[in-house]
DNA sequence: TAGTTCCGAAACTCGCCAGAACCGGATAGA
DNA sequence: TCTATCCGGTTCTGGCGAGTTTCGGAACTA
């Protein structure tokens, strides 16, 4: 049972655009009810608090009870913001959606330092616990589109854009061929870190996505580990 | 909660055909307690029902009474075989594990045609069924260590233990290089497939297959999919 | 201080489901 | 035919969890 909440400490809060269209300026406060300033300022620590249980318990198994519990708040505020589980769970999965800023993206000059240059141990806890999210509600994507919308949203796309990026422009500097497939190639990672997680409960260390880098990813490509510039 | 600890010492058949009314059992050792010959003929068709319900609603969407009613069996007649939802899972699971001949493997010569061989309807089918009960139990599987055991055993493994073979013959005729990583190409096809399923939600059909081998996996052994040997 | 608005906690309703108990009927051996 | 065992279906209980309501209190405002 780790607790393990690494609360964002009330960090700020995610872009509020999920499916609300509630109020169109994100920037402005709208003071308009005077009276009171506060608005929703538990959301965070009630999203974290879901996201947090739904990877330990998975979907069935998390309750609003404990949701309320771990972020100290009564289970009526939970209900004051989100009218059911599933859109609770919903939004709590669509904030995980970290912002992966283009520019961020290493740059090392080979498309082997590229994909070894994302293999840092925030980058494995995250995917880690995106995967145990995952986990928990699987069985809900195929009956949820919007489960799935959310899903593919926060967790598959950023991660293979990522993957897609890298290969592109190994493709432009000429590194590999550009008639590889690069729309499968960017899914090796990310399905091969989640069958091993899921299915098989290894985990996924450094030393795998190397060797999955270096035997797998770079043959494909026609590039060997130790020749990182043909 | 689940204690699943001994069988009722009178379900002892675990293999069956699982789909169709049975044979009466080829190897039976049973001395048949006397007094009855009938013994559990339902049995094959309570855990056929029970693999359907599992995949058509997920572990915790699938109900007793789904399962039973399925089956158009009693309920009680359920929990005469099995004491608990969980074991009749583990054993329906547990059942879907084909048995895969060796001899039964294609030989055609050459690892793309040993590859492209398995891609036949019947196992298309086959693994899409495997991969919707899948579904419905990964959040099981980090909780479970008999889920975890059972999947693997019925599903996972199974379909590794044929790639295996296929690319240790690839290397042994000298098609491919020894120093293959033969564990994580056979995981390749597995781990896609499933999330291309249960993440993608696409259909895994022959041409997603066939694109698999001849841009991913052939390629990584260094060969083409035009050059079937080198 | 009085008024307003939100909050946490807890009690409550309602429905579902696992599992057990029960019943009448069918079958087979004695 | 009698009896034992299985079967199918039905009913009951107990617990659990989603969602609602209530209430006292905290925080801010005028």
């Amino acid at each position: 049972m780790p607790a393990t909440t690494d609360m964002p400490a009330t960090s700020a809060s995610p872009e509020r655009s999920s499916t609300e269209p509630g109020s169109p300026e994100p920037g402005s406060p709208e003071p308009a009810k005077l009276g009171r300033k506060r608005d929703h300022t538990r959301d965070p620590e009630i999203l974290s608090a879901a996201i947090d249980v739904l990877a330990e318990e998975g979907y069935d198994g998390m309750t609003m009870e404990m949701v309320a519990a771990r972020a100290k708040a009564g289970k009526a505020t939970v209900y004051r913001r989100w009218g059911s589980k599933s859109e609770l769970v919903i939004e709590a999965i669509a904030c995980m959606k970290r912002g992966v800023a283009p520019e961020t993206l290493p740059d090392t000059g080979t498309l082997r330092g590229d994909l070894l240059a994302l293999i840092r141990p925030h980058s494995i806890d995250d995917a880690d616990k995106k995967l145990k999210v995952m986990a928990g509600i699987v069985s809900l994507i195929a009956r949820s589109p919007e489960m799935s919308d959310a899903v593919n949203a926060a967790m598959v796309e950023p991660r293979a854009k990522i993957n897609r990026v890298l290969f592109q422009r190994a493709i432009d500097r000429g590194e590999i061929s550009a008639d590889c497939d690069v729309e499968a190639l960017s899914l090796i990672s990310p399905s091969m870190a989640a069958y091993r997680t899921l299915v098989q409960r290894k985990p996924v260390d450094r030393e795998f996505l190397v060797s999955l880098v270096d035997s797998v990813i770079l043959p494909a490509v026609g590039l060997r580990a130790g020749a990182p510039a043909s």
